[in-house]
DNA sequence: CGCAATGTTGAGCGATTTCAACTGCCGTGG
DNA sequence: CCACGGCAGTTGAAATCGCTCAACATTGCG
């Protein structure tokens, strides 16, 4: 697999909401980079760093995360391929938050100076970055306002709404299936509860036959009833119209 | 008030962020604009909305929030004087949210297109709203923070402190004392509660004497123990130092 | 095989909500 | 000038959603 086999993980995503030219994409899919292989729980970047580089999500799913001094911990954020979860870096000094493997990862690592240069040679792709973090902020949103005003049980059904989504938006779902990594544990600190609820919250969403889980393979069953159970509308992802 | 004294609200706040020149102030500063003042809860763009423009505010609160079909509102963000709570706009289409006036406010509505070609001509300038909208998503993360794992008085604590910080940041606020136009009902859907729980914490707030509100003034009493009752941790907001 | 991590289930508890009544404040119009 | 209406805030009592604690089951891996 070549360098710019890498980087078009990246780039394909970033063209099903824009069109980029040739010339950007090769540009783009050229700049530096270097791969890395991360395990489970492994640190990408920690709260307090001042990182020089921002990384790519190959392969896996990464996560963001803070821990409060009482031990609780927010889940802020998942990724999966294409996306690039701490791009803020490029421009935020300081990490306000951590990001790590949520399961085992590939992930390619572009300096910040080249991407800056980049950006400044390129408005039209510096954009296109910009907005990606722009819809980064509409997911946090989204979020919140699950947190804050859904039901626990709502808030499970939107998150899966949301992964289908975006996983089938890269090619990593299809049928209504996906692979589901996330443990109990995960899922209460992304949704803001605890693992015991979320187990018997997930319990509900099968006994409703609204979602199947067996393994790691979630299915879902009704994807209608889901989305009405959810509140869900995908507006806030930003999605072109079919794609 | 000339054009040039408007835009100076919000060159002033990115200045405290990054250094930036004269030139570059100008050009910013002289950037078409249009003046509208709007009155409590009037809002200036709504969810599904394609607006063509982005709104600095001069005077006032806004804030932006959604709504749910059970009309259920959570509010994202509150916005005071420099910032631009809508300057995601340039490069989203749709609105996912919609942005309100918390309190009688001034704003300066800047057309998308100038500012659109003023980012690609000063990619500087470009970095430096790019940043702002990355500390606006930091906020977010915050907030998620607080509504999933902490608890109702340290949110409200948190809350206070944040605007305190905020406020200062850009002069309106001093000794420890601020404008605290923010009613119980929205305090709550800021916060995911519910009015009357906002109203029995924010006693427990004054009489644990950290806070102190007399109509609308509120005084911080111990700003040592309030950020400590907060948890409170001011790196989220990426000020400069002192500034 | 055996440990460690993850998931499940039950019982009791507690933070927050809901419902409801009541107070205080302020602007408006008779 | 005062009566009125409406919004905001306060307080109490009961209900509930989700948490905590705890025991046990299951899975995956060295």
């Amino acid at each position: 697999m070549s360098d710019r086999d890498h980087l078009s993980k990246l780039t394909r995503r970033l063209q099903t909401n824009t069109e980029l030219s040739q010339v950007e994409i090769d540009r783009l899919e050229s700049l530096p980079m270097q791969i890395r292989t991360l395990a489970r729980f492994q640190d990408v970047v920690q709260e307090g760093d001042h990182p020089t580089q921002s990384c790519v999500v190959l392969r896996g799913w990464l996560f963001r995360y803070r821990i409060l001094e009482s031990g609780r911990r927010q889940i802020l954020s998942f990724h999966v391929a294409g996306e690039m979860p701490d791009l803020h870096s490029i421009y935020l000094e300081v990490m306000d938050h951590s990001l790590a493997a949520l399961t085992p990862c590939d992930v390619a690592l572009v300096p910040h100076r080249p991407l800056q240069e980049f950006v400044a040679d390129h408005p039209r792709i510096g954009a296109v970055l910009w907005r990606d973090t722009l819809i980064d902020a509409g997911i946090f949103r989204e979020w919140m306002v699950g947190i804050g005003r859904r039901s626990a049980f709502e808030r499970l059904a939107h998150l899966i709404c949301e992964m289908y989504l975006r996983l089938a938006h890269v090619g990593l779902a299809q049928d209504h299936s996906l692979e589901w990594p996330v443990t109990r544990t995960d899922l209460g600190d992304a949704t803001g509860m605890t693992s015991v609820h979320v187990t018997r919250m997930l319990g509900e969403l099968r006994r409703a036959r609204l979602v199947a889980l067996q393994g790691s393979t979630l299915t879902i069953l009704d994807w209608g009833r889901l989305v009405a159970a959810a509140g869900f509308d995908p507006g806030y992802l930003h999605l072109r119209p079919s794609s």
